[in-house]
DNA sequence: CGCTAACGTCAGCGACTACCGACACACGAA
DNA sequence: TTCGTGTGTCGGTAGTCGCTGACGTTAGCG
């Protein structure tokens, strides 16, 4: 297990086409296949990005007889957006103090 | 270039050692040399590393004489925020309409 | 049971990438 | 100018990744 668990979400995400998957699936739940037909590549790849998402923690599969229905899943969603804010709100603070800190220097040389 | 200005970020964040740095140069600007030290592998590896980052548009670089200062772009890391935001909100409201759906369905089923 | 449809999994291949050591370049001090 | 320091860049290598075709599996229908 890795301790990191938005590892393998980012991971997930840096694939166009896995985006690709997750928006589509982010409006509706579809079919393994259906997905598949959405993309010019085999339908072994997109089971593949399917596995990878999911494994992400970022899809959620329901079977149905023999197929499988996916959508996206908010909560894997969710750590993501709390990881980006905290780097985020950091580098904002970070560049304003450097800036006021900037400031001062002139004022300094100034006076 | 390429049409989605947010690929190059997440790709550039999939890489652990790649968020590793960027947390570093959130908190503070820091020279390259500086951040090299801060981990085990060669100065290079490092050094391309600082090059994705910045061409991700995750950084911001400062001379100074010989050394070249760092620090996280907050720009950068809201056009992520965006796009998981939009991802967010779909996924959630399919979530919701789909359980609802399913409530729906079962009363009918009751009635 | 045999047959079909809908999927996942496996083995292999080409492309990309993180890493290293060696080298080149820019800048400041003596 | 000569020397040392701080960094980026180049060539090469081992490992990873996305893709494909072939095969295995499960569920429903005749």
């Amino acid at each position: 297990m890795t301790p990191d668990p938005a590892d393998a979400a980012l991971r997930a995400l840096a694939e166009p086409r896995r985006r690709a998957i997750l928006q589509l699936v982010a409006h509706d739940e579809l079919a393994a296949g259906e997905i598949a037909a959405a993309f010019e590549v085999s339908r072994t790849a997109v089971s593949q990005h399917l596995t990878v998402l999911k494994e992400a923690g970022l899809l959620h599969e329901r079977r149905e007889a023999t197929r499988r229905l996916y959508r996206a899943r908010p909560e894997g969603l969710a750590q993501l957006r709390e990881l980006l804010d905290d780097l985020w709100d950091s580098a904002l603070d970070t560049a304003r103090r450097l800036v006021e800190a900037d400031t001062t220097a002139h004022h300094e040389e100034t006076a």
